[in-house]
DNA sequence: TGTACATCAGTGAACGCGCGTTCACTGATGTAC
DNA sequence: TGTACATCAGTGAACGCGCGTTCACTGATGTAC
């Protein structure tokens, strides 16, 4: 059936929209095209008239986990005190439980990368990120200073993530944020 | 056919050898069992004369690397600046592109944690981590500096193997390396 | 010491399953006359 | 304005494939007599 002018782009950014949730909440390889087309109501055959692959749904999808990122981080960063805030969100419980909406780097970007086939949008998500940050520090050495703190935010994130320990996680989060913002130049 | 005495544990050994090796390069979910008893020169059907199960393996194998990894690290800490000289290792090409011999947290340990069943044992090998390097600190508050040290090398790490761009990765551990070296206490 | 038997690590075919992908088809809508 | 036709987003069965797992079987070795 033929349906309104604008109905296909709409199911085509439905169907990015949740990828982009459950290959962050999953992973790429766990995420079957057939569960993902039924949880939006429709059958798996439709896909192709969307998406020539998976793989073109993949790198789809990462985009717009970095643009959706991007624009909660614009708000952040027009704050008062960005640097504080955005520490604060990007290790806070929330961001430590809800993969699916948080950043792509951590799950989307790290499974592409040297498993297969990174992805250029990796570098463009890491360097919008990056660039943020250097636009808040006050330091020299900005460029150098801002991959420092992303490196840790990152890395404290994916521990408080892969540790079965509920409160060695929290700690490690506000251990973290701590040091952080304490350092802030 | 019956084999000689240590023959089963030798097997046992070399499965969960090859079994370590791959789930840190290609993740749990994209190694199959079938092809990695083939490189082993045996059948997939032997497998469960020796593992319950793939979980079991998973399991077994995360162990092997923590073990193998902890042994690594040992001699690293030995040293004199062992917080350098790990520091070094942690963030060297041959860690970027060596996922296989590598730390299991990047790998192992976040495709377990929270996208199905963390294990204990993630816990386990970054304990081990940070009880050696607060045992190389000098400054106060040695247990949260260790965690903040270990989560930069982490993050690191995973962002230099994340990106596409070669020289941005190493751009990355170089810095990396530089600011942790400086402001080691 | 020689023979009969039990053991059991490893074999390889088969199981059901979900994967990514293809394709002939449907049928409500937009377009042309 | 009314009718005939073309479009094409979505349908659903089917494809080959590799997955994890099961199982009846093999046959060289260790053990018992």
């Amino acid at each position: 059936m033929r349906y309104s002018q604008d109905h296909k782009a709409h199911t085509h950014q439905r169907i990015i929209k949740e990828a982009s949730a459950r290959f962050r909440k999953d992973g790429i390889a766990a995420t079957g095209l057939q569960p993902l087309m039924k949880a939006l109501g429709l059958t798996h055959g439709g896909f192709y008239s969307h998406f020539k692959s998976k793989d073109e749904l993949v790198e789809k999808a990462l985009q717009e986990a970095g643009e959706q990122v991007a624009g909660l981080c614009e708000e952040i960063f027009a704050q008062e005190n960005a640097l504080a805030a955005f520490i604060d969100i990007y290790l806070s419980e929330w961001h430590q439980t809800s993969a699916n909406q948080g950043c792509p780097l951590l799950t989307i970007s790290s499974e592409l990368g040297h498993r297969g086939h990174p992805s250029p949008t990796s570098d463009t998500v890491l360097s919008a990120r990056l660039e943020q940050i250097e636009n808040v520090l006050k330091c020299e050495n900005k460029a150098d200073q801002a991959i420092v703190i992303m490196s840790t935010l990152v890395g404290a994130l994916l521990l408080s993530r892969s540790v079965a320990d509920h409160e060695f996680a929290q700690h490690i989060l506000a251990v973290t944020r701590d040091h952080l913002k304490q350092n802030q130049d």
